[in-house]
DNA sequence: CTGTTAGCGCGTTCAA
DNA sequence: TTGAACGCGCTAACAG
């Protein structure tokens, strides 16, 4: 593989010239900054970006951490991470995570070690990292972190469902969750509450099931918490893979959907429009977040400050057709 | 940040041996080794990997080419080249090109600059390389490349697709392709007509429809191959996005799937056997697939021998509620 | 405008 | 077992 050394052999300059004349074209004559170009072109020179790197201590890539790729919402996150970062001159590094801490570390070791510029996390939970400070940014999580974070009140977006179907006369509202220590699931049971007690309604852990986010989880989260005496006219699902999950799951028992139950989703994913029943669902701007994660962390590692800039972008409730209103006479 | 010229100081011995220490333990005394480890403690220091990889030439990374991210079964692909990649020392550098050239010829790049090690090519078209050949390997494209590659066989699968439906009875079987210059699209389309002709039906472009495999485009063309004369009674389409928009925008049109109208997809996503109906289809070997490449890219890299060697994985016809028999009096 | 020199942090000689 | 010296490819400082 040619090296700058060859080309300057060949274009009878010294390399510092054939440096500048790739980097700095201008502040070389046009005579010489031909015969360089004529000699990158005859040796089929390409500079060693790796040498490059090192040199400058840098290395024009982001890590994006995510606890899984194959989640939607999360693709569709990365997918404006990538386009973005691409735009601002950064490659992705993809780490999926599968919620393990270890292979967190690995990818935090990536910036430690210079492998990483910086780290886009999207696991709502803080990372752990001992010795200096490294640029992170939370995308898609909550609000308490201690770095930069662009991210939805989760709180008040749950809360929001739920009066929605309070509005709409239901009393016994079931709620199922992500596994119960994520943040998310805790801030969005949080919302949950606040707008049962605001309507009066009482809270029990009976109308509370546990999944995982995963479609399958919202299946059996659905089955066990419609098999009890006064079983909920409506569920409040943390993710609209449960949603779907959950929808599923009743109408294989013969429910009719909203009928006799409403579903409520979260995060708006792209199939959410087309399931039957459509779903129901809390949109959040995945695009915007990605790009603005991308933003907010280039300025970190560009301007090397860490604020604690915390952004939050509005969400919006979208109602479709799995939602209705209370049945008459609730089985 | 502490480099191995401080640790060396710290430990009050040469870099050389520190850079041991590190490396190859076993070759240093026990007594230096932990004055070693104790500076290490002591100064935070972190191995830079950018010198290091500088130095060897490698940069333990490879590029994963992708169209789309957000097609789940790119991302089922993807999560299981991450983890093989992993699982063998790499990191994995997401390049989502959306099908355009110029992106592709960004990430190429960094395999030629040496910011990459090698290339994982998931979409079906050939890559254009100037220069020395890169390690790249295909995944999930098609048969006739010139590299290393594992893909399924498209036309077989397609053409049993196609047989299933005519043993069914259908004699009117529409196809909704992807982009017709795509390679999958057109050996596809060939295995539809091989097994037409086969059967002894006769082969019409008024049943063939064209689409870019998402959801969307499948509405449109499911919409569009409809509405004539004699509608097909069955549809091939070939991507599992692309039947759940048919069968979303039939349903809405009042058409039941599948007493009077069959729907077959491809790939198999995970959504397809939730759908309403169930989505009979082709099940690729995904995870697989993506296993099989960095294999196949990790021997080319370490042992730098380029072969030509191509794996044609099986796929399996999985038959859901989707699809059935031929309805006797087709409108 | 151009060439010479030095050094980034590391691994690898070669001697001691 | 250890240390001194070198060089990977590149860029920045300085001198010409």
């Amino acid at each position: 593989m040619a090296s700058i050394k060859d080309v300057a052999r060949l274009a009878g300059v010294s390399v510092a010239t054939v440096s500048r004349a790739i980097a700095i074209p201008e502040k070389v004559s046009e005579k010489t900054l031909k015969k360089v170009n004529d000699a990158v072109a005859l040796s089929g020179y390409r500079p060693n970006l790796l040498a490059r790197n090192f040199r400058s201590s840098r290395s024009f890539c982001i890590v994006v951490m995510v606890p899984d790729i194959t989640n939607p919402f999360f693709s569709q996150v990365i997918k404006a991470i990538e386009d973005r970062a691409q735009q601002r001159g950064y490659a992705v590094l993809l780490g999926d995570t599968r919620d393990q801490n270890s292979r967190e570390q690995e990818y935090v070791h990536r910036v430690e070690t210079r492998l990483a510029d910086g780290l886009i996390q999207l696991r709502p939970n803080e990372i752990h990292v001992d010795g200096d400070p490294l640029p992170i940014v939370y995308a898609c999580g909550c609000e308490n972190v201690p770095n930069c974070s662009v991210t939805i009140d989760n709180t008040l977006a749950a809360k929001k469902v739920v009066d929605y179907l309070v509005s709409l006369g239901h009393t016994r509202i079931g709620c199922l969750t992500g596994l119960r220590e994520n943040p998310h699931s805790m801030e969005r049971l949080a919302g949950y509450r606040q707008a049962l007690e605001a309507a009066g309604l009482e809270y029990s852990e009976q109308y509370v099931s546990e999944g995982d986010f995963t479609l399958g989880s919202g299946q059996d989260a659905a089955k066990k918490i419609m098999c009890q005496a006064k079983p909920p006219t409506a569920l409040f699902c943390m993710s609209d893979q449960m949603a779907m999950g959950a929808i599923q799951a009743l109408q294989a028992q013969g429910v009719q959907i909203p009928q006799q139950v409403s579903i409520v989703g979260f995060d708006n994913i792209a199939y959410a429009e087309f399931w039957h029943p459509t779903i129901t669902t809390v949109s959040q701007p995945a695009e915007e977040m990605g790009k603005r994660a991308v933003d907010m962390l280039v300025s970190i590692i560009e301007g090397k400050e860490f604020t604690h800039e915390s952004k939050i972008l509005p969400t919006q409730l979208i109602v479709r057709d799995s939602s209705g209103a209370a049945p008459k006479d609730p089985a």
